[in-house]
DNA sequence: ATTCTATTCGAAATCGTTGTAGTTGCGCTT
DNA sequence: AAGCGCAACTACAACGATTTCGAATAGAAT
């Protein structure tokens, strides 16, 4: 508890020299020596100061024609005085509409997530949306908690990644029933073709199957893929792009070199054995976790990376960044998803059009860095 | 576009069994074989349905002693059939209460961030509450824009860390103006006393204190500390423990060991500099980007870590963990922080007390890892 | 003096909800 | 039969803003 610090808490009727209020209240608090408003004023006092009606003032703040400029003028100069700001409350409660959209991620420990989030938030905020973000730490319950939160407080559409969770038990239900009574919903990375709303997604198969090429140019043959013992349609599609791209280059797909990890928080005694039995050249990540825990893995193996070892992995974030060696990652540009995720959001919203399902691909790069060789 | 999605959009009178309503209108959309509402019901059509008033539904709904049991059964059946759920900013309106926080973050890039947010939403979702999140980007104006664009949406209150703009410049006005018009404010890690607000911080100076403390114990003599050119108090208060540390320790306080970097994503030729200067046996940085960009430096100088060159950072993220070697790292249990933000703040909100300051601090705890000696 | 027209403003409805203050109808008392 | 009390319901105001429609006033035209 702060001592000392002097606060007073005034109402005063201050005299003014303008002819158009001779003398008004103005409810003020000093603080720190300065003089800040008090109060959140409304349409009713500014009419009541100005003996003039609700609906006059609110014509003069909209600029009708139907005021004249002298009263216009008036009312100009006391909202501003005021620092009179319409209560967005009421707006909402008339207009229908909240100019505020929900957002609910897996989690924001991906750094994906986090860069996904924002370009949502930026995109958004231009254009004077708010965001509500939530969580579903992967649970479908959690999932459809944060979404009646979000419903419940009124928001003109949601942003979603699925649970994990969702994605294996297929329950949406209550997706679906939020899209039924009109409320648009955007889905990105990891959509349904059962929820009627549009998808932001990256081509996983393609993105995968370039890296494995790319690996296979650098002269790798025996290429391992190391992802999660997961029904997450990103890593099996992941997995089909590897396996095109082994078979394309009539390079055989062998079971043995696909590693499957109960989660991306590994035990390194596993990924030990996993390249003692079987020796490689180039290992496929499905993110940058697994990623830096595998290099340090064949690192302290005696291998040498890229030279004996080549890696790329998925994410670009910290980890890949300054990891080392630092590492060579497919680029998922979380940050372009957010923004066309919450563009095709808002149009959708302004629009009022009937809902639909449209897809949109975002484009992936390959950052090449330290952990594959200089091309 | 997806072709062949089956879509009907049907307006139908369903003919119920119960005696209550023999004949009701019912809104359905046919989605995927299943039904659904399309449409959100008001206490108005409930009372439409029943031909009773709207004030009967409501009471009925909060169980008012007023209403009889065999027309809140009704009411009751009813509701749950339509999926009845009130409108909250209708109720927001009336209550002059949103059940809304709004919270401004510098970045979601530092870890800490990420955690303190986690805190913040799961606590505020557990009480019911919302939360929105705009980003200053460190930039004032942009700060402001939040604050305003957060106001502007009908907050309760709002959880900021300051940008580091606004501490240099120390400008808070726009906080000052809202603190006057009675919404709460708590500012956690980066705050001003000059802003009517909680503050939930934690002890940096202590903190670097007892971190230099440790590695004093270690045998280590000649500590180097790896700062920002920085105005943020945070940085000042972790020199002075810093400092202090190692007058308290009879070692005496080199200027020459202090690296003050522009930013945190280093020049590696400057720390390379810094390091053949200035031979150290220990290092405290501010915070694990820089940790670990200097680790990789001295680890290509030829030193061991710990055994040559021990290391301490700050912010327990995920850089920390995966680095190699992993981290030694002050915690600053940014999820605490956050639970602890929104709970100073909800519990501000419902008593509707007047504001005031006071200061909570959370305790920090160092993770020991292999960037130092086993104890 | 009366009518017309343009200008400027105000009353009231609306959004969905709740709480207060009536308003019924019915049975009971005297 | 008149009055009372109670149970069960309804009407209305309020929250803050916008908007439609109608009213008032002025001056101009007849």
């Amino acid at each position: 508890m702060r001592l000392g610090y002097q606060q007073f808490c005034l109402t005063g009727v201050l005299r003014v020299r303008s002819p158009d209020f001779k003398r008004l209240k103005l409810y003020i608090r000093i603080d720190q020596n300065k003089i800040f408003l008090a109060k959140k004023y409304t349409l009713k006092d500014l009419a009541q100061e100005l003996n003039i009606s609700i609906s006059t003032v609110s014509k003069a703040l909209n600029n009708s024609a139907e005021i004249s400029e002298e009263t216009q003028r008036k009312v100009l100069a006391l909202a501003q005085l005021y620092h009179y700001r319409p209560n967005s409350t009421a707006l909402r409660l008339r207009e229908r509409r909240s100019n505020h959209i929900g957002v609910v991620l897996p989690d924001l420990v991906h750094h994906f997530f986090t860069t996904v989030f924002k370009g949502i938030e930026e995109y958004a905020n231009a254009r004077g949306f708010n965001v509500s973000v939530c969580f579903s730490d992967d649970s479908s319950q959690k999932e459809q908690d944060a979404i009646n939160l979000l419903m419940d407080s009124g928001v003109d559409g949601i942003i979603l990644s699925l649970a994990g969770e969702t994605q294996q038990l297929k329950r949406w239900e209550y997706l679906q029933e939020i899209t039924a009574q009109g409320t648009p919903v955007v889905m990105f990375d990891r959509a349904t073709d059962q929820v009627l709303g549009d998808q932001v997604m990256i081509d996983d198969v393609q993105s995968a199957y370039k890296a494995t090429q790319k690996l296979i140019e650098w002269g790798r043959s025996s290429i391992a893929l190391l992802t999660t013992e997961s029904y997450l349609s990103v890593n099996q599609d992941r997995q089909s792009g590897y396996q095109k791209a082994l078979n394309d280059s009539s390079l055989s797909y062998d079971p043995a070199r696909v590693l499957a990890l109960p989660k991306s928080e590994v035990d390194p005694e596993a990924l030990r054995q996993f390249f003692t039995d079987c020796p490689v050249d180039a290992v496929l990540c499905v993110n940058e976790l697994i990623a830096v825990q595998a290099m340090h893995v064949v690192s302290s193996l005696g291998k040498r990376i890229p030279e004996d070892v080549a890696f790329i992995g998925y994410n670009n974030g910290m980890l890949s960044k300054y990891s080392y060696p630092s590492l060579t990652v497919v680029d998922q540009q979380g940050y372009l998803m957010g923004e066309k995720s919450a563009e095709v959001l808002i149009d959708k919203i302004l629009s009022k059009t009937p809902l639909d399902t449209n897809k949109y691909v975002i484009p992936t790069t390959l950052v090449e860095r330290d952990s594959t060789p200089n091309t």
